[in-house]
DNA sequence: GTGGTTCCAGACTATACAGTCCAGAATCGG
DNA sequence: CCGATTCTGGACTGTATAGTCTGGAACCAC
């Protein structure tokens, strides 16, 4: 019928992700994205709607991407203690860009309006797809007899919580060495009861 | 010599570090900000500067007065365990609205630009100190062997990064239940040895 | 009073930026 | 070739907002 688009949607998408990830919302300028994305206004208005959809996009191939990573690897690691342990000093481990550029989603909760029912519902249903993910895994290492018998469920949102305040401390200071003595103290509640 | 300031400066300060911790330094504009302060423009930049300078100050309250508050609860407590039990459980039970309002510097980690030296500094500092704050008082607590003999200045970073992961997590719901489980296990330090 | 200072209210400027519109070239199917 | 669609690039609009400036009233010390 007519002329195919010429760029990849995925690709410009993930772009737009990566930028979204490193500046944050609102000093993500739509020069910027045009730029990354290598797309002109016009194409990114047609394809991806206004910017505060492009970010909602965004945070949704963010989500997607880092969920089914951590599910897979906790699926497929024998014990789940070296799983946790795994995201833990990974996280750690991770370079100063990373560490500054920190969480996607993380960043979307502090600096969004507390009235935006949409930003806020969609990263209220993503803490509940993660701690259902931790949750699975340390059922599992219940049954492995890897932790004592303690409510997963509670446990799930510890590392939840754990692994935030690591991002907010990575982002503040790429310190390895101290995000590594944080993950050793989190990772205690496998040696204990509570 | 001439007309007296007729407000407060201190109140004003004080007026204008609860609009920014409640909506943030980019949706607070200088209109809220007069409106809030009771103030007009012009004393508004004569007596704090630009509305970064403002910030800065506002900053600089919020460290002053939660700090010494901690400082002094941690200090006068007999029981440093029961200490800790108080910051993590008083934080459970904030209301919705504080909740939601969050951590002042929290959120100004995670707003801030990357490249905003000044604001990074002032965070690491304030970081730094209040891991020595939680240091002294755990140093105490193994001195009152109410802790096995870990090292405290890892379990006072584990303890600053627990906080701000709870705060996030207040932020995007407010669930006391959700935040005591967390506190719960959190808490479990007191009881193993790392 | 007088002079110096602070106050308020509001006008004004400058800037940044999201979103729309337009012109013209490029690419397809038929 | 032709019609439809997408592309680029740039112009344009509208809006929000930080920061400056002005005029005039209020207040104080001397």
């Amino acid at each position: 019928m007519a002329r195919p688009k010429e760029f990849d949607p995925e690709r410009a998408l993930a772009k737009a992700m990566n930028l979204f990830w490193r500046l944050g919302y609102e000093n993500t300028s739509l020069e910027a994205l045009m730029r990354e994305m290598g797309i002109a206004r016009q194409s990114l208005y047609d394809t991806f709607g206004d910017k505060r959809a492009l970010y909602l996009k965004a945070m949704g191939h963010y989500r997607d991407q880092t969920n089914s990573q951590m599910q897979k690897m906790l699926n497929e690691i024998p014990s789940v203690r070296d799983g946790f342990a795994r995201l833990l000093y990974g996280l750690a481990a991770e370079t100063r860009e990373q560490h500054e550029r920190g969480c996607l989603l993380l960043s979307a909760n502090l600096q969004r309006d507390a009235k935006d029912a949409v930003v806020r519902d969609f990263l209220r249903d993503n803490q509940a797809r993660v701690e259902a993910i931790f949750r699975q895994a340390l059922a599992r290492a219940q049954k492995q007899e890897e932790l004592p018998p303690n409510d997963p469920a509670a446990l799930a949102r510890f590392f939840v919580v754990t692994i935030q305040g690591m991002r907010a401390m990575a982002r503040l200071k790429s310190d390895r060495k101290a995000l590594e003595q944080v993950a050793r103290v989190a990772l205690g509640v496998f040696n204990s009861s509570a």
